[in-house]
DNA sequence: TGACTCATGTCAGCATTCTGACATAGGTTG
DNA sequence: CAACCTATGTCAGAATGCTGACATGAGTCA
């Protein structure tokens, strides 16, 4: 619209490509959920779920990259419209297992359909051998932004 | 916590992947901003700003991935603190040029060193190869996802 | 010229997520 | 055992971003 290239490195910094390639995932995904009446963080929950049963609300929330209140404030939701349950009482400690209902398990087929056609198409310009080079630069990048390889 | 691998695919979905390391580098810039009193929000503009002068508030929400009524709201608190400075008639149409003050280059002076410290940390544990490979293959997945290829 | 379409700036209301705080359960350590 | 530390679930308030809506300016096209 204005000027073309005024000239720094937006269009070179990594970082910023990493944002742009989130954020078009995320509105791709938003996209397909939102006809089945589903946010993607409603989404992660139940696929988390589904994946491993028995996650406590914090983990759910670090798995899900929310707060733990955050995430309990859908886990109530999801609880209350029949979607998953948790027992009354902590079996061990505090932390409550929760478990997909059979409905639950329904409402997440046609969702995580949609999402692996979505990340499908996103691997679709891709060979095999590049996906195995973005796994491990992404893992590397994580890795490093942690900084699990600083300190003792 | 509860139980190690029941056992599917979150581990080797790139999608998770992908949103894993966008959520770690937004973590550890907003580590590095908070001290300066700048949310990642507030900077992405003024660093647009800085390598683009002149954008509209449409072209810096899209910049920024947020919608233009957030952007108008974050552009008005920083004319009101005196970082950036729009005209109050537009030369042309509605737009309205936005551009950084002394003062804004100033605070973003700063900022921009931290982010740049953060984005080189993230890369620290790749070959100048595969930042290369992460370039194509992010920019495929962003292409490949908004599908600019498909249709006439 | 006039109707249409599109992009923009902006206001208002709503949704989502976060920060802060508290009580409790369990493991650790002296 | 007692003090301490960490993790958890949960409530309340605040911040942030979004959707909806409206008016305006510019280009397009008949």
């Amino acid at each position: 619209m204005s000027q073309e290239r005024v000239g720094v490195d937006l269009e070179t910094s990594l970082g910023y490509l990493l944002k742009e390639a989130s954020s078009a995932l995320r509105a791709a995904m938003e996209e397909v959920l939102r006809p089945l009446g589903m946010s993607v963080t409603h989404y992660s929950c139940l696929e988390l779920l589904a994946q491993r049963p028995g996650l406590s609300n914090s983990e759910l929330a670090r798995g899900a990259f929310v707060t733990r209140q955050t995430m309990n404030v859908l886990l109530q939701a999801l609880e209350r419209d029949g979607y998953v349950t948790r027992p009354a009482e902590a079996p061990v400690g505090k932390a409550l297992p929760a478990r997909l209902t059979p409905r639950g398990r329904r409402s997440l087929e046609k969702a995580s359909a949609a999402v692996r056609s979505v990340e499908a198409r996103m691997l679709a310009g891709l060979t095999e051998t590049e996906q195995s080079a973005a796994f491990r630069i992404l893992q590397s990048m994580i890795h490093s932004l942690r900084g699990d390889n600083e300190g003792a």
